[in-house]
DNA sequence: AAACCGTTATGCGATTTATGCATAACGCAA
DNA sequence: TTGCGTTATGCATAAATCGCATAACGGTTT
């Protein structure tokens, strides 16, 4: 069998991610012409047809879905052998994968970062960064060694630890008479026009969003759906909305024209935890998870811990 | 970063094995100056040194190894997501991973291979042979769905079904006095020579054969160690020695000049399970190793079976 | 010392492969 | 019919790859 190499598959990705020839090769930096060769090559290099395409459309066969889900791992992979390898010629020595999100409070990654072992000296942290629900899968799927996820329901593959709880923020211009306010309530923002993250970027919180105000009988006047703080952001100063962050998202997007206020719903409060799966770095990952622990807890009083399988 | 292409990444494995280049070039079907080249690329593209050679001979480095780690995993996939695609354009919906060794008895495989699932009529089956101990790796690193393993401890990661419990067999000459017998104990073989499957087969087995055999008094004449039933067959015949082989390579192995004895000893059992970790799939899985179950048990009686928490 | 063997690296010519550019071939909409 | 956007293809050029022969080196034997 002949194997696909891995630019064809990070080609066959992109295009199944695209599904236009002509964008995709705009990603990939080579021609349009050229992509279509490297496709048609690898299609029967494979024997398979993994897109139908004619002049108007392109879609992907389910020979192709399936191609590419194996694909992605295989070229995260390539990813990882070199990174893997240039972090234990620069003396690294055990490495872990830790996932976060874009709107994880960079307070809890620096800690993270921060936290050194004396058994293990060579020890090097990386960082992937994803959404929350795709972190938790790669954590139990053992593609990551650990992630701090937010608003992640229990799962028995996964072990959890809570290092933060922090209310919603709501992010409004400074314009807004509710500005003048020092916290605000679901039904403050009655007559707002109301700006979310999407769906994709955290389901829970999005349903969890949706669900309250449903069962308070608030209905906003409009939904905006963004996929970055910095999109809300934008829309808050053109004074489109309000938007609903996280904490971290809220400070890193704070400036002249808007205003953060705490929203005190006991339904909407954001709880992020460090999930890690027990596997065959066990040793390490369980000592670092400890020395998280004492870290967080000598820099900030505990957060309230049930019992943890972790440190059973 | 521009990312090793799969070529590249099964050679550095096959070097990282032979630590030849000229023995890694035939593996590979090149030419040795070939892959002298192909390295040195490989090696400059991600600006490291992988492996130190001189005139004599050939070491890996650290990040050589890290290296490799991690290009096995990406060639799997690649190998996979090829495997996955062709099967899916042959109408399969539903893929399983399903894991066995070489010495798995080949009822036992069958048998899994015809269950079939009234919801996943696409269901198909795929083996991958391998040692027992890296195939409980695999099912706990979820590279594979389950697997059939024999003598492997328990791992608070995986949950267990067994399917089979069987003696270890005895080859010997037909010429040896001791094949008269109809069953054989470990005093028996005082003086013969033993033939043994290599700790790296299974180190479980072969390590309660020393010790089961040390706790009774017993040294054998002298001991060999083979990797396969074949090896074990042709020294057997040879009269070099008895083999100690599991049921399903006992009969593989069967011919005119050899005869099998059960090996009466109860610490030297074997115990083939079915091994499998809850994960997204759990649902297919779950019914799979439920279906497995009914038909074992319908066609021999049922092996005792322990509280399992793949039914609680 | 010299000859020999096995190792990896390299020079070279021939071949294969990939690329960019231009454009064909096609479908749709105005 | 024209125009726009799509994927595919012809062609000439450039680049990469390969096999062969052999260099360069280290160790062992003669």
């Amino acid at each position: 069998m002949v194997l696909p190499e891995t630019r064809s598959m990070q080609a066959a990705i992109v295009l199944a991610e695209e599904l236009n020839f002509s964008r995709a090769a705009k990603r990939l930096h080579i021609e349009q012409s050229a992509l279509s060769r490297l496709i048609a090559k690898l299609e029967s290099d494979i024997g398979l047809q993994l897109f139908v395409r004619n002049h108007q459309n392109v879609e992907i066969t389910e020979a192709g879905r399936r191609f590419v889900e194996e694909a992605r791992h295989s070229v995260l992979h390539a990813e990882r052998a070199v990174l893997n390898a240039t972090a234990a010629s620069h003396g690294a020595e055990e490495i872990l994968n830790v996932g976060k999100s874009a709107f994880t409070d960079p307070f809890l990654v620096t800690t993270l970062q921060s936290v050194r072992l004396p058994l293990y000296p060579g020890l090097k942290v990386k960082l992937w960064s994803s959404y929350s629900h795709e972190l938790a899968h790669k954590v139990a799927a053992g593609e990551l060694d650990m992630a701090l996820v937010t608003s992640i329901p229990d799962d028995p593959i996964l072990s959890f630890l809570t290092v933060a709880e922090t209310p919603l923020y709501i992010a409004l211009s400074k314009e807004d008479p509710l500005a003048d306010r020092e916290e605000l309530r679901l039904e403050d923002l009655r007559t707002c026009e109301w700006i979310l993250l999407a769906s994709s970027v955290n389901p829970h919180v999005f349903e969890m969003i949706q669900q309250t105000a449903s069962k308070k009988g608030i209905t906003p006047a409009d939904l905006h759906y963004v996929m970055t703080a910095e999109e809300a952001s934008e829309l808050v100063l053109a004074q489109k909305g309000v938007a609903f962050l996280p904490r971290g998202a809220a400070w890193r997007i704070a400036s002249e024209g808007i205003a953060m206020r705490p929203l005190v719903e006991e339904q909407l409060r954001l709880v992020t935890r460090l999930a890690v799966r027990a596997d065959n770095k066990a040793r390490l990952v369980k000592e670092y998870v400890r020395a998280t622990w004492r870290k967080l807890n000598s820099i900030a009083p505990p957060p309230q811990q049930g019992h943890l399988p972790l440190f059973g």
